[in-house]
DNA sequence: TTAAATTCCTGTAAGC
DNA sequence: TGCTTACAGGAATTTA
């Protein structure tokens, strides 16, 4: 399912496809997939957008649109980044955002498709309709809670250790629990707050209040290397994810724990456990994580 | 404030 | 083979 590496690996494909172009239709087919505002609103007000730029938060996809007036005027001048209206884009667990030529046949669950300029389709599909669209601006979707807070990106350079080590802290919960927790950290789900907790040899039930400043260190080290070795390999295909382009990430094949339960450790060679924490499977190993 | 439980949803796989 | 059932889980919502 698609956590921050799937993620980055979409928008890092798509950027240079879609920045520049322009929306010049919106069909919704499963309108309920649009969570804000209400879908024919939604519709007419992407059409005749120019897309500007693309990012992403935790595993949020953010399309930076500009309107025709602002043209030439670069995306700067209604004000700054966090003024400018975009479309939000949270996969869920199924949900996939495909750029295709038009002759491409329609896959089913296919519940949202934008025609670009350029004749091509991006086309949003979503078999267990866990994921949803926005529209609006960052500051307006933060505020009226369409968009939850989100931690600090476990990536960025500026996320330091010591910051890590304050958040889990005061938390009383599981340390696999709180890393799932997006306003803690965001980014990380169930395959990698496993990978990253193996890494760093802790138990994923150990309480989180209860971890060293040196075991904090380790674990923030271990989870900057789990996320962005998926990212080189462009991501894990373990359920339904697919990149872009339709085809699968790589790093399933390199997983240490996620999906292995009952097979060696590939440290030990003891049988990885499974638990059940904050309702998700949870694997690892007895010996190694202590 | 925090945390646990519940809910949403459908494809897949196990079991009979 | 065909049916039923359990399971997968991100995050909003509800409950404690």
């Amino acid at each position: 399912m698609p956590e921050l590496p799937e993620v980055e690996t979409i928008v890092a494909d798509l950027r240079p496809h879609l920045v520049g172009r322009t929306i010049v239709r919106c069909e919704l087919n499963f309108p309920t997939i649009v969570r804000h505002p209400e879908p024919e609103e939604f519709v007419d007000a992407v059409v005749g957008m120019r897309i500007d730029s693309m990012g992403r938060r935790g595993k949020y996809i953010l399309i930076s649109l500009t309107p025709p007036h602002l043209w030439g005027g670069g995306g700067e001048a209604a004000g700054g980044a966090a003024n400018n209206l975009q479309l939000v884009v949270h996969l869920g667990m199924t949900g996939q955002l495909r750029l295709v030529d038009p002759v491409a046949p329609l896959a089913n669950h296919t519940h949202a498709v934008f025609f670009l300029d350029d004749g091509r389709q991006l086309r949003y599909r979503d078999p267990r309709r866990f994921g949803r669209l926005l529209l609006g601006t960052e500051q307006a979707l933060l505020s009226s809670k369409k968009m939850p807070r989100l931690g600090p990106e476990p990536i960025d350079p500026e996320f330091a250790p010591d910051e890590l080590y304050r958040r889990l802290r005061t938390r009383r919960a599981a340390i696999k629990a709180v890393l799932l927790d997006q306003g803690a950290i965001a980014g990380v789900g169930n395959i990698y707050a496993d990978e990253s907790l193996h890494k760093a040899r802790l138990r994923p039930d150990r309480i989180a209040g209860s971890l060293s400043k040196k075991s904090a260190r380790r674990l923030h080290e271990s989870l900057r290397e789990s996320l962005t070795l998926a990212i080189a390999n462009r991501g894990s295909s373990v359920d339904t994810y697919r990149d872009a382009w339709g085809e699968i990430g790589g790093q399933q094949e390199k997983l240490l724990v996620y999906g292995r339960a009952g097979e060696p450790c590939f440290t030990c060679g003891r049988p990885l456990s499974a638990i059940r924490i904050a309702g998700r499977t949870t694997v690892f190993c007895r010996r190694c994580q202590r």
